[in-house]
DNA sequence: TAAAAAGTATAAAGATTTTATAAAGAGGGC
DNA sequence: GCCCTCTTTATAAAATCTTTATACTTTTTA
């Protein structure tokens, strides 16, 4: 059995190892690359169905190597980063990556989010109809449903929801978020996002003090999941 | 077995291809046109059932099409655009498409939308009847009645029912509605709008100042619910 | 590990925008 | 002219957005 072909493009051998050995494990074929010039050749000649990248690169920066490979590769790219450096990942999530994972980190967690890119990926994601669970978004009647019971949001609540509900799965950034809800000028607002995230979890969580959909990243940003 | 004509506008020859394959394989009669221009005479010649149109024409712009289209034609359109124009989208549902799918798709989830549409266009043909708990109209006849009595609506307060009831469910933008209503000319009298929903409220609803059947959606238009 | 710092959640008050409604004025058809 | 409908104006009411204040949580530092 094969569950799809990853490229890992990181120094330290270590972790190449570790990561080879978990993939391998759960049925992925592992292609492996130790600086990024060979990372970029080997995404070329192999077109992975995912890439893990680490952004420490000591050749030239996993952000450069990132842009490169954004030119030409669509499908997801999940990141590698030291706790740190914060600043990295948000740069990295705005210049398109999937997501990211902070070293050291579990492999289920990393299988976790393999799984979820390659699910999200394969879907396509453009549909106009999102359901999830108890939740069901229509986005050309512009409605939204919650155990079949219509749910009345305001204009920007339902922008930021449809936002969120378009990429689902994937960490939206502060940055992003206010940008494209609020405009160029907003996204030093931070503030208006702490708001209307709180509002719209007391319209669609159950539990709006331990939601399930819209899931805080600290430092980061904001994340929604549909089914899990 | 002929499960209706639908009409491909499109300038890419590898889509046209794609959608014919699709569509030929579900019993669809197919015609194609790869220029606006060739696609308004054939909307003309064989009055499809269903159009699909790219919004990224060459010759003329989709949007310009759906304009001249709608002038006429009543039945579904379903646009095709690149992911990028969100803009895009959202005046095409304005100007009156029915629904829209981002390229590239999966092809099931365009043949979901056609029957969608198909259904949707059917049922209305066939019930011109439209009823409600309390509420019936006969859009042939052009009568209103309230508990199975008649109610006296002036053609503009008729003409904004009717296009409300045709699309139930749906947030209809203050745009969409002066554009239907009043004409491209009158995008901006809000006021018309807002005169002409309380005096339809007022015949039509059992406590007009708590709506059950046209919704108010502050900052984007109405929505009108039949029965809940 | 505990304290400090940074970041986040939430309610609620104030400001602004949007909507509702009545009623007066304008225009057209009979 | 009279009646009906459409358009315009004025004002009240409602909804939404923004700001403030404070409590809470997570992350970093020592």
């Amino acid at each position: 059995m094969n569950n799809g072909e990853i490229l890992v493009i990181d120094d330290e051998v270590q972790i190449r190892k570790l990561l080879e050995i978990t993939l391998q494990s759960n049925d992925f074929l592992v292609k492996e690359a130790a600086t990024g010039k060979e990372g970029l050749l080997m995404a070329a000649n192999h077109s992975p169905d995912l890439i893990i990248l680490d952004l420490g690169l000591p050749d030239e920066s996993g952000h450069s190597v990132l842009k490169k490979l954004r030119q030409w590769y669509s499908k997801s790219i999940i990141i590698l980063s030291v706790q740190s450096s914060e600043e990295d990942i948000v740069k990295a999530l705005d210049n398109g990556a999937n997501d990211y994972l902070v070293k050291p980190f579990r492999t289920g967690e990393l299988l976790a989010r393999i799984r979820s890119s390659l699910r999200h990926s394969a879907s396509e994601e453009n549909n106009s109809l999102i359901d999830c669970d108890d939740l069901q978004l229509d986005l050309t009647a512009r409605t939204v449903k919650k155990n079949n019971e219509i749910i009345k949001l305001t204009g920007t609540e339902y922008t930021l929801l449809a936002l969120f509900a378009k990429n689902e799965g994937k960490v939206l950034t502060h940055q992003y978020l206010l940008r494209q809800v609020w405009g160029a000028g907003h996204i030093n607002e931070s503030q208006y996002l702490r708001v209307y995230i709180a509002q719209l979890r007391k319209k669609i969580e159950n539990n709006p003090n331990r939601p399930i959909h819209l899931i805080t990243e600290s430092g980061v940003g904001y994340r929604f999941v549909g089914k899990n």
